[in-house]
RNA sequence: GGCCGAAUAGCCCAAUGGUAGAGGCAGGGGUCUUAAACACCCUAUAGUGUGGGUUCGAGUCCCACUUCGGCCA
């Protein structure tokens, strides 16, 4: 066996194995199946070492479950539609089709050389009109099951650029290019009907065992169940038809704290009085900013009394005034709410900042009734003491509170016990070019019609422009021209097309039948549904999860999904980051020869620059610069980003070391829930252990056949060892534990005095128990070492529980808790005697020095604790 | 502010309530070498963030606190 060339073994193995076809996935009704998938990545351009750590982790499932005799579908593709394909468009000029499907191609030619066990003929990419026709062929079904609805919502405007702004085109409440102020604006738009499925998805949490918890609460908590009261004022001065204010609380505990009723901006009430200009310029003034949740929170709070007054629904003698307010949500409860300062920290803010009162409803257990500096906001489950509480003075929880609140307001008939959700129904509008378009079309009869299935897919035109801002797919001179599906008269298409989460929340799905003429098979679906495996980052837990939960239940309902599937993803795995140190120099900035005003000093500060792990040299006293020997502050590891330049190319470690060590090493040391952090020595110290395996394995292969060694047995022993510790690794996800279990066990096969037979017998199987990990070398050792067939497909080693077990086990002897003897015993010798052997142990009889035993205890197989 | 998670040797990390060390990095010593690098062999080091509690026995369970990280406001 020649020097260990991982650029040779590795493209042979890859060859061998694609034109074995030994990755591509068959239904095999003999076989169980199982469906290991990774979230697909978005091709910005090139792979990162996140990639290939997510990528291997499925890899290692994959070949693993493999092994075991399983049908494995482990297939990729692409999240290809998206906004940074316009902006590179927009930026460097270039088509975004273009561009993308470019990147593609680099980004699989850089996958290819990890030795992925991927079934590539399932390949599918988001942007390709075989996908995302059926994409809209289910939008279409999924409108006949009333799933989806138009309705107006918010969007942000760029007066400038006259363009819809995506919420991360949003930059301090202004457009990313235009710089201007970004305004809201109301836009008609299409949802899905996701708040339908709010209790289902809440509930189905439960199931989902092989979830993280962390996951589950997150989703728990952003569907957000909430019990309150929804209630109507009585106004006073409304305009016609605004009698009454319907509002809706979580707290109508506070009701008696009441101090003034709040409406939404977009509250139909605040239009109905639009007519007034003071108004009318209150309510432009609410429309400056974005629409995301954060520009709304930190946005100063401002209101307006409309001179409106409500009657408070326990006692209508108070009369409450109406303010319109800017942090109300239209879409949240009814867009009207009541404010109660005492106890709601942006009411109190609100209430502080235009003199409204202030009046506690009930004190902390043992407080007294004190003015407030803020918002005095406990727990529902706290207990406080209520001085002003609808049943008067009382002693209870804020649970009770409410269950008391709504019983009173439901028995006088005011009211009635409602419950909310935080999820609100899944806007996906995007007025952008690069994306699925919504199949339906605009007909001056008929009105909004979906395109017949016929003529799908409604495929993006290439002949579009970048130069001015604003959707291409508004200014084309002739795709927004059809007819209508319904009476044939000449319409207009539909310009918005879908958020990309459209696309991800139902790929998984596709790779059942990648090309069939219908979203999905039944027959493929059957057999391969659900992902028995899901692995991605932490940062989808929510989104991404969610959505896909949905649109399994919609494809569910609506024929393309068994009923099975509703619940899509078995077990959910989410990995850590790749992190690396950052490295900076400090430097002044330059002088650029103006003065400033104050005295014509020039600025003197410094501006940070970082510097790639490549440029640096590491020394005993610290890290400096290649280039000028400077010396460089080391920042700790933080995730790898281009901004810091603490990146590692894995196509530069995979030419200097091959893939097997980029994918041992990031499966090595840290948990795979955890950060691991990536380091040249330890990059080093994985390509050093792999060479010694190889070189154990040459060494090996030249013993002379009938070399007879004195400890076989042990080294049977070991190997069981190692097989049973392996297995254990991979199936828990602990591969880092998987990994020092095979580095033990190469340090014992490297020193064993063992007879040829047992030796080959023993690196065969470590090259197995590797190959999940590191399927190159492991292939070249099997061959090497004769093993049958290729390593990929041998089956999975099985430990002989008989060696599991050692004939006799050592117990460590305890006194009063304090590790003072051992005694070595028959595995199975009865604790009666155990007793007796260990009190007559000369140590402890020492230790002991006469003092009477009280009590021995003895774990079988454990310990022993004798007290004194 | 609320919720969740983490804290073990210089560093990354192991340890079903039962001998704190499996494994790796760095360090020290040695073999090989004219010498060094490589390779190989041997090896020191912590009592588990702090303070309490439960237990025969706590890194592990409970309570409080500190620091760090994540999510939500």
């Amino acid at each position: 066996m020649s020097r260990y060339e991982p650029s040779q073994i590795e493209a042979d193995w890859q060859k061998t194995w694609d034109e074995a076809g030994v990755f591509t996935a068959r239904r095999d009704a003999a076989k169980p199946k199982y469906y290991v998938l990774e979230m697909f990545p978005y091709p910005s351009g090139r792979i990162h070492m996140g990639h290939v750590r997510n990528y291997t982790m499925g890899d290692v499932v994959a070949r693993y479950k493999s092994s075991c005799g399983f049908s494995v579908l482990h297939p990729m593709g692409w999240d290809a539609f998206g906004m940074p394909a316009e902006n590179a468009a927009m930026e460097k000029g270039g088509h975004p089709q273009d561009w993308t499907y470019g990147n593609i191609k680099v980004m699989k030619d850089q996958m290819k050389p990890l030795g992925l066990s991927i079934d590539w003929s399932r390949e599918v990419a988001t942007c390709h009109p075989g996908y995302y026709g059926q994409q809209q062929a289910m939008f279409i079904d999924m409108m006949e099951k009333g799933l989806v609805y138009r309705k107006a919502a918010m969007v942000n405007w760029d007066p400038v650029d006259m363009t819809v702004l995506a919420n991360e085109q949003v930059i301090d409440g202004k457009g990313w290019r235009s710089g201007a102020a970004v305004e809201r604006r109301e836009l008609t738009q299409w949802f899905f009907k996701i708040s339908d499925m709010a209790e289902d998805l809440l509930e189905a949490l439960d199931g989902l065992k092989d979830w993280p918890e962390k996951v589950r609460l997150m989703q728990a908590n952003w569907i957000g169940k909430s019990r309150g009261l929804q209630f109507a004022f009585e106004t006073v001065g409304a305009p016609e038809g605004f009698d009454k204010l319907e509002v809706y609380t979580t707290r109508p505990d506070t009701l008696m704290g009441a101090s003034f009723a709040g409406i939404s901006p977009d509250h139909p009430m605040a239009k109905a009085l639009a007519g007034d200009p003071a108004v009318e310029a209150f309510l432009a003034l609410c429309r400056q900013g974005g629409t995301t949740a954060e520009a709304l929170e930190t946005a100063e709070k401002i209101g307006f009394d409309t001179g409106i007054r409500v009657k408070h629904p326990l006692d209508p003698s108070i009369e409450l005034p109406v303010w319109i307010a800017n942090f109300i949500l239209m879409d949240y409860g009814t867009g009207a709410i009541f404010g109660c300062p005492a106890h709601d920290q942006r009411d109190f803010e609100f209430a502080t900042k235009y003199s409204l009162p202030i009046t506690p409803v009930f004190v902390a257990e043992g407080a007294e009734d004190a003015a407030l500096t803020e918002a005095f906001t406990p727990m529902k489950s706290e207990k406080v003491r209520y001085i002003r509480g609808i049943s008067g003075e009382k002693l209870m929880t804020g649970d009770e509170g409410v269950a008391e609140a709504i019983a009173l307001a439901e028995s006088r008939g005011f009211g009635q016990g409602v419950t909310k959700f935080r999820l609100r129904d899944w806007g996906v509008s995007r007025q952008r070019y690069w994306g699925c378009p919504i199949p339906v079309v605009h007909c001056p009869t008929c009105g909004v019609v979906p395109e017949r299935k016929e003529n799908l897919p409604v495929e993006l035109p290439y002949d579009v422009s970048f130069d001015n801002p604003g959707n291409p797919l508004e200014r084309h001179p002739t795709w927004r021209d059809c007819t209508c599906p319904k009476c044939g008269a000449a319409a207009k298409r539909e310009t918005d097309t879908m958020d990309t989460f459209v696309d991800s929340s139902w790929y998984y799905a596709r790779f059942t039948a990648p090309r069939a003429t219908t979203p999905t098979v039944a027959e493929d679906a059957a057999y391969w549904m659900n992902v028995d495996q899901y692995i991605g980052g932490i940062e989808h837990a929510i989104l991404h999860l969610l959505y896909s939960r949905f649109f399994a239940r919609a494809m569910n309902e609506t024929g393309h999904l068994p009923t099975a599937a509703r619940e899509p993803f078995n077990a959910l795995f989410t990995q850590g980051m790749v992190t690396h140190e950052i490295y900076m120099t400090e430097q002044p900035l330059r002088r650029d020869g103006t003065s400033k005003r104050d005295g014509g000093q020039t600025y003197s500060g410094l501006r940070k620059v970082y510097h790639l792990p490549e440029d640096v040299d590491r020394r005993e006293d610290g890290v400096y610069l290649k280039a000028d020997g400077r010396k460089v502050e080391v920042i700790p590891s933080a995730k790898m980003s281009k901004s810091k330049k603490n990146v590692v190319d894995p196509m530069n470690i995979i030419a200097e070391f091959g893939a097997d060590t980029a994918r041992w090493f990031v499966m090595s040391d840290s948990p795979p829930e955890r950060d691991v952090e990536w380091t040249a020595s330890g990059a080093e110290a994985a390509h050093k252990h792999l060479s010694r395996v190889w070189n154990l394995c040459s060494r090996i292969g030249e013993m002379p056949a009938d070399h007879q060694g004195k400890e076989d047995a042990a080294l049977l022993k070991a190997t069981a060892k190692a097989i049973d510790e392996v297995t254990r690794g991979i199936e828990t996800f602990a591969f880092n534990k998987a990994i020092a279990s095979l580095y033990a066990f190469t340090n014992t096969l490297a020193k064993a005095d063992a007879s040829t037979p047992v030796m080959k017998e023993a690196i065969r199987t470590l090259a197995q128990l590797m190959s999940p990990m590191v399927p190159h070398i492991a292939e070249s050792i099997w061959s090497y070492q004769g093993g049958a067939g290729l390593c990929a497909q041998a089956p999975w080693p099985k430990a002989d529980p008989a060696l599991l077990i050692d004939d006799t086990v050592t117990l460590p002897i305890q006194i009063n808790g304090k590790r003072r003897a051992e005694i070595v015993v028959p595995k199975d010798m009865p604790a009666s005697e155990i007793e007796k052997l260990a009190l007559a142990d000369e140590d402890v009889v020492k230790f002991l020095a006469g003092q009477p035993v009280k009590k021995i205890i003895v774990v079988p197989g454990r310990i022993i604790n004798v007290v004194a």
